[in-house]
DNA sequence: ATGGTTGATGGTCAA
């Protein structure tokens, strides 16, 4: 049976709850990954997300930052949560769906200079995306079924950016933090989703800032939103969207859905 | 070199 994913970093699930029947007439996902809920277990909006279907849900947030989750038509199981660089910040959810372990991160986004030993959160940065990178080397092998996904506030490929050029001083495409993140896609010889059905040369960004007057007007976007899968699962990749559409929808986020489709 | 916007917060901060 196919299966449907999408990601999204949605911004504060309570500031978005509107948008979400959107996603799911434009996308209908059976899973749902979401970064940056922005709201304590306590308080999530739950109802909401039953009604549109989602009747499993694994959640992971925290106060005003962060958070993680994933929604689900389908049962959810072996849920997991595991923390990097001695930190319990609500960054990394994981529950299995049909046989595939499903990863849903977000990782740091790094700040502003991208320096590692001025700033500390370009330095927590890199560390986490090195910790991640051992764990799945030592702690996995490319034979599982396994799906890694989420904001990864890294744009990898030229194409993943407005302008090369003008971006490699800038957190999200330096050269360490693209080397990082093809060191993270080595350890289990990943295969990118996205880029496996949208091809390479093609300029393509998920992500628009929201201090742009007009964020189509130059169109001066970032891919940071990604879906990896493990060798074993890739050949049952059959396609991939990105809703560029949905970051001209009212009060959107600044990220817009990723859609992988699995199986026939 | 700086500012621009959004969300959660509530003596700002992260993105």
């Amino acid at each position: 049976m196919a299966l449907r994913l999408v990601t999204w970093n949605i911004n504060s699930i309570r500031q978005r709850l509107d948008l979400l029947p959107r996603v799911i007439e434009e996308l209908n996902p059976d899973v749902l990954c979401l970064q940056e809920t922005k709201v304590t277990d306590d308080l999530f909006p739950h109802e909401a997300c039953e009604a549109l279907g989602f009747t499993h849900r694994a959640i992971r947030g925290q106060k005003g930052y962060n958070g993680v989750a994933i929604l689900s038509r389908r049962p959810l199981s072996d849920v997991h949560t595991p923390d990097w660089c001695g930190r319990e910040d609500c960054r990394h959810l994981i529950a299995a769906v049909d046989g595939i372990e499903i990863h849903c991160v977000y990782i740091p986004a790094g700040g502003d200079v991208p320096d590692p030993e001025v700033n500390d959160k370009f330095a927590h940065k890199l560390q986490f995306v090195d910790e991640l990178t051992e764990w799945y080397r030592t702690a996995f092998s490319p034979d599982q079924k396994v799906l890694v996904t989420g904001d990864f506030n890294i744009a990898p490929l030229e194409t993943d950016v407005w302008s090369h050029k003008q971006l490699l001083k800038v957190v999200s495409h330096t050269p360490i933090e693209v080397e990082k993140l093809n060191a993270l896609q080595a350890s289990l010889n990943w295969v990118d989703g996205v880029r496996k059905f949208i091809p390479p040369e093609e300029k393509l960004f998920s992500w628009w800032s929201y201090r742009s007057p007009d964020w189509k007007k130059n169109d001066r976007g970032r891919r940071l939103d990604h879906v990896w899968v493990t060798p074993a699962l890739a050949p049952s990749l059959t396609g991939a969207k990105v809703l560029r559409d949905a970051r001209d929808w009212p009060q959107p986020s600044d990220h817009v859905p990723v859609l992988v489709t699995l199986g026939d």
